[in-house]
DNA sequence: TTAACTGTATTAAGCCACTTAATACAGTTA
DNA sequence: TAACTGTATTAAGTGGCTTAATACAGTTAA
């Protein structure tokens, strides 16, 4: 389902919690579909299970997902989920607004490539 | 001149890195001015010298400064500095884009944080 | 009911980046 | 000459990430 790096300086739970929550928000997986189980991820990656465990426990602090022991790890509904990461994108872009304009960016070019996202 | 978060994640070097670096594209640290040294940085952030010397070395790598042994490190030119700096920036500006659509931001809300950072 | 699954928790160990520490060397400057 | 500068090296400590080996409780299908 999804494929980690090792050469990334990033660790692998983070890996794998980002990947996982590109699925759901791309709707790869529907809401209250079931997630692969904990070893199930852990066994087609050659992962310790605990390092899967931690990207689940994350995602679910997130909300988007749901995890019941005995019966397995579900994609949540949206919504909040959505919003809590929204903001946190949105913190991220305007940080990074004043330090483009810093070195010179040209307002126009940033627009333009908003524009060009938008426009697909 | 500068203050370091130690419960920051980021390692101190960084945010030694990032810190002088905002100081020279803001101004603050003149073309062609001395940074304090090594040792000066060192003492008034009671840290190790290896870590500060870390921080220098990246600081030269990006073009922002220029070390001579037995001298000191002086603000180098921009230009070039801010041009490998812009194209970084940009491309986390890039990276950001489909991830803010994605969880329903809106363009205009995008476009409205650039008017208001430009128009200032 | 039993067997095989599920999430969850714990303890111990290893690895590696970051950091500290203690020096050392060579060039510069007052 | 003495005190500064950047730079380099080696050794050790710390903490986060990861692995490993279990264990427990709830669920589910045979």
């Amino acid at each position: 389902m999804i494929s980690i790096n090792y050469r990334d300086g990033r660790p692998i739970y983070e890996q794998v919690r980002d990947g996982y929550r590109q699925l759901i928000i791309t709707g790869v997986l529907p809401m209250g579909s079931k997630m692969p189980s904990v070893r199930e991820v852990s066994a087609s990656l050659t992962v310790n299970p605990n390092t899967i465990q931690r990207a689940y426990r994350e995602l679910e602090a997130e909300g988007y997902i749901v995890s019941v022991p005995g019966k397995g790890s579900f994609v949540a509904e949206r919504g909040e989920a959505d919003s809590i990461r929204r903001e946190e994108l949105l913190s991220r872009f305007r940080t990074l607004l004043p330090e483009l304009r810093q070195v010179g960016t040209n307002k126009d070019t940033l627009v333009n490539l908003i524009e060009e996202e938008y426009n697909v």
